[in-house]
DNA sequence: CATGAATGAGCATTCATTCAT
DNA sequence: AATGAATGAATGCTCATTCAT
């Protein structure tokens, strides 16, 4: 029920994006532009330190000049991921005062993060749990405040009776669900722009969040 | 936005369980079980063949007896969970006739599919794409008519005007995502039963496709 | 220098031809047939107990009710083909007295059976070396007794002044050399009957030996 | 018929010598050394990475820093023993114009090569069938470059009526095999010099190929 | 006689990582 | 910053052989 056409790669995107500003420069940022691929494609075990030299065009010894570990460049990653993800809702939120428009603007956020930056959302998303504990601690604090920032929009808007759901913390698991898997499905493929997509999609949780239609 | 609390692993569930009647019996069916928990915790590349026999208590070569590869295995816990799905859903849609009732029986089968086999559902939907093409067809195969199926009932609920949604295909999208994701967080470490989930999520499904509330 | 054009095979023969009468009948007969159709073609390490019970169509552990071991159905093909060969060469060298005739004859046997049996001659020739000692020595009996054969006809030749050549070894290495290399060439897209091979090759050996030319 | 006295091994020969120039420096003609003793001793299937990388004092993982694979390695012998015998041809073949004296020449260069490359020749000779097609190509042509010369000679060398021989092909077979032979007997073991073997094998080439006697 | 399941050892190869240069 | 060589551990898989059925 994934919906678009099943094809079996994992997302539908190609192109490696990365978000402005935060890619180191020179080898160490191309470092992360390969590995984000691949490990976008297949997965941090199913991607070597070989391949990702390769494709940056390095020896692999090389990759060690600039990472500790196969995991660090995994880790820088999903750190970035979090971090956009993280500010975008942050800036988000402070556009406006009422939870319909912070459920709103939260949501296109949310959306958008994903169709801008697929590969990482992937990764940021499934590769997580390849990393111990202490690498993606700071990643996972970032991530348990993106949810409270949801929950509180949404306790907010049942408080005020603008929203009106069975259960607060099913209807954030339905909203973050649906946004996360936006990344798998976005691409050059289908014909929705980003902000179709976003607008769709917040309007989408107005409704679980049963607001008033305007 | 992943909403319960986040720790580090792939996902909150524990317990290893398969649909009933179609495990293989004997040590195909431990091999098939193993895997399954090693497959979702650590995924496909992640999980070695040595590891899967140790579990099981075998050798690794006696594997081979029963599997002609590690992917095999992995294709066989892919098409169990889709021809789970494919058979819920198809049983979903038929115990009632208008769209309404129909999209409430189809996606409470699918949630609930994905709180009864968590760790099925997992492996099913992020570990596919490790599969070879010619393994993993049979699957993608059903996840088409699976994706049919809920795009078929929200189109005639939108021509019967019994639903009012911006656009079909997103809303299917929106749909399929909220449900997938509850593979990764239900649990015995949070409150609510398979049946509080599954209600509540065809109820958001209802007021994303814009469905007359009682 | 291996003359008939370069074709990476071992050998250009196709069809796996065994002695007439020592063949054992039944299952046992046909393992015999397909080892020694892959022992020619890849060799012993590169033969696996598998591929041989594959080609006759049982289990690999039936063969082990027919043979031992692996190895013992080398040891088996190893000393057909070394009997068949020592019995040839003694019915040869029975036809005639004189050391000429002798030789032609003796040469003439051992080139037909390197026509007859190429597969059988390549195992014999090549393979004996992969057999544990205990195994092979039957075989090497055999051997060394066809070689003395071949020499005390030269040295016949030799005392009684029919034959003239620098050296009696060496002699003998040569024309052994050259009728063994005829299994790895010898075969149906080559123009040679088996009858011309032998007819010159044994011609061959007479003006080695430095026979009186007719 | 293979003369001299029969032990199980493959061949006589135990130094394991390789020709001047073309052994790579180093830890790779280390490599080469090893596996040329291995593989002659029990061919490429019998001889495993292992066993090599052992014999050379390294890590087997290390040797996959020097070939990509272990067919790489026994490509790279075949091809030195073609080339030597090629190169020790062509020389041979110049340093004369009339057919006798060019056949007495190619085949004194045809023994030594098989005297002084023993391990070398059998590899270059047995192994060859073990590599894929696209790893023997080198190797094949160069080896077709060589029956040719042979062939060449004997022709001339009848055209002008300098031979007289039953079938030229045939000759050049007999004369290439008996030739091809001699790595597998000649050893310390045996009271022959490399030039008595080489001159008395070019006595019997002259002979088969039915020159006029001095 | 034949089998499917099982095994311990071994296979070629790849892994992430280290280190001297 | 970059490399080629090196390594110990591990990879998926095959090996010849055994054994209960």
């Amino acid at each position: 029920m994934d919906v678009p056409a099943g094809e079996p790669r994992r997302l539908a995107a190609v192109a490696v994006v990365l978000p402005e500003g935060v890619t180191p420069p020179g080898t160490r940022g191309r470092i992360l532009h390969e590995a984000l691929a691949l490990y976008a494609e297949s997965g941090f075990h199913g991607t070597s330190i070989r391949a990702i030299a390769s494709r940056v065009g390095i020896n692999s010894a090389t990759l060690y000049s600039h990472y500790p570990s196969k995991a660090h460049v995994l880790a820088e990653l999903v750190l970035i991921g979090h971090r956009e993800l993280h500010a975008r809702l942050t800036a988000a939120l402070a556009t406006h005062a009422a939870p319909a428009e912070q459920l709103t603007a939260l949501v296109r956020a949310h959306v958008q993060l994903h169709t801008d930056f697929p590969l990482l959302a992937v990764v940021t998303d499934s590769e997580l749990h390849a990393l111990p504990a202490e690498l993606s601690a700071p990643a996972l604090e970032l991530r348990d405040a993106c949810r409270r920032m949801l929950l509180d929009v949404l306790r907010r808007g049942s408080e005020q009776s603008v929203f009106r759901m069975p259960d607060l913390v099913l209807a954030a698991t339905a909203i973050g669900g649906m946004g996360m898997r936006v990344a798998h499905w976005f691409g050059p493929d289908q014909p929705y722009t980003r902000e179709q997509v976003a607008g769709s999609y917040a309007h989408f949780a107005l409704r679980i969040a049963g607001a008033e239609q305007p």
